[in-house]
DNA sequence: ATGTCAGCGACACGCTGA
């Protein structure tokens, strides 16, 4: 099986390349990020027609996640145990986000996530990200099964190692690589989840993520952030992992590019 | 040089979020 991730910054603006890539790299399942729309909305017909089922979580403007696959769809869920919404400082009440989907897909659970990006460290939102982290481990736990193989795939908004961003002395005063984030990642793993380390098709660090700004991808200044972290069945199934840095050139691209899972499972 | 991009409300482009 190949399933793959990848946070496709609005599928209004990307769904040409997403058929595109869908046709190339021929994924059974695909696990989406920052789709932009509501679940309504979703261009249904259009990824019909490439074979794929949707599951989708979006409401509009900001967010947004799904699941695709042409391996059969079940048991979707939308959102996490006990999610917490943001509260921006002036608003009166917080709103649950669109940010995480489970479905069944060929017999493997699957879970796409965005998790929250933190915007800065002295922000709510960095709170809100810490959060967020925890409920998905308690929805990881929940989900954990030893009947069937299991994954958490999407942008964590977090890169693991100091290795996993361009220089972190950029990073000194920044989210992405702050020890609160990194350790939450830690309790994911002692949950029972590994992450799933890809190749890098060219240079060193399989970076995943390269800000549109200052010719980052051309000079290569990305980071690790969009994350497979499986369970001991999927990740023993592993044959091969790698970065689709081809997905991020050209015209229109998102500023992701997506993580490529091969999988043998019983 | 912020060497960017998307969506929104509104219909030009400033604002927000990333």
């Amino acid at each position: 099986m190949r399933i793959a991730t990848w946070n496709i910054n609005s599928i209004g603006a990307r769904l040409g390349r997403l058929l595109e890539w869908l046709e190339v790299a021929q994924p059974d399942a695909l696990c989406l990020q920052e789709i932009k729309c509501a679940e309504a909305d979703f261009p249904y017909d259009e990824v019909g027609a490439a074979g794929y089922e949707a599951a989708v979580h979006g409401t509009g403007r900001w967010n947004g996640v799904a699941i695709l696959t042409n391996a059969g769809l079940q048991d979707v869920r939308r959102g996490l145990v006990d999610e917490p919404g943001y509260q921006p400082p002036d608003a009166m009440v917080s709103a649950v986000e669109p940010r995480a989907i489970g479905a069944t897909c060929g017999g493997v659970r699957l879970w796409s996530v965005y998790v929250p990006n933190g915007r800065t460290v002295d922000s709510p939102h960095y709170g809100y990200k810490l959060a967020w982290l925890e409920a998905l481990r308690a929805t990881v736990r929940e989900e954990l099964r030893p009947d069937r193989p299991f994954a958490v795939l999407g942008d964590f908004n977090i890169a693991p190692t100091d290795a996993d961003v361009w220089d972190i002395a950029e990073f000194a005063e920044s989210t992405h690589v702050t020890p609160p984030e990194r350790d939450a990642l830690a309790r994911l793993r002692a949950a029972g989840l590994a992450d799933v380390y890809p190749r890098a098709l060219k240079y060193d660090v399989p970076y995943t993520y390269w800000d549109y700004r200052q010719l980052s991808f051309p000079k290569n200044r990305g980071m690790r952030i969009d994350l497979v972290y499986a369970d001991r069945a999927f990740a023993a199934g592993v044959r091969d992992a790698f970065v689709d840095r081809e997905a991020r050139k050209g015209k229109n691209p998102s500023d992701h590019a997506p993580v490529v899972v091969d999988v043998d499972l019983g």
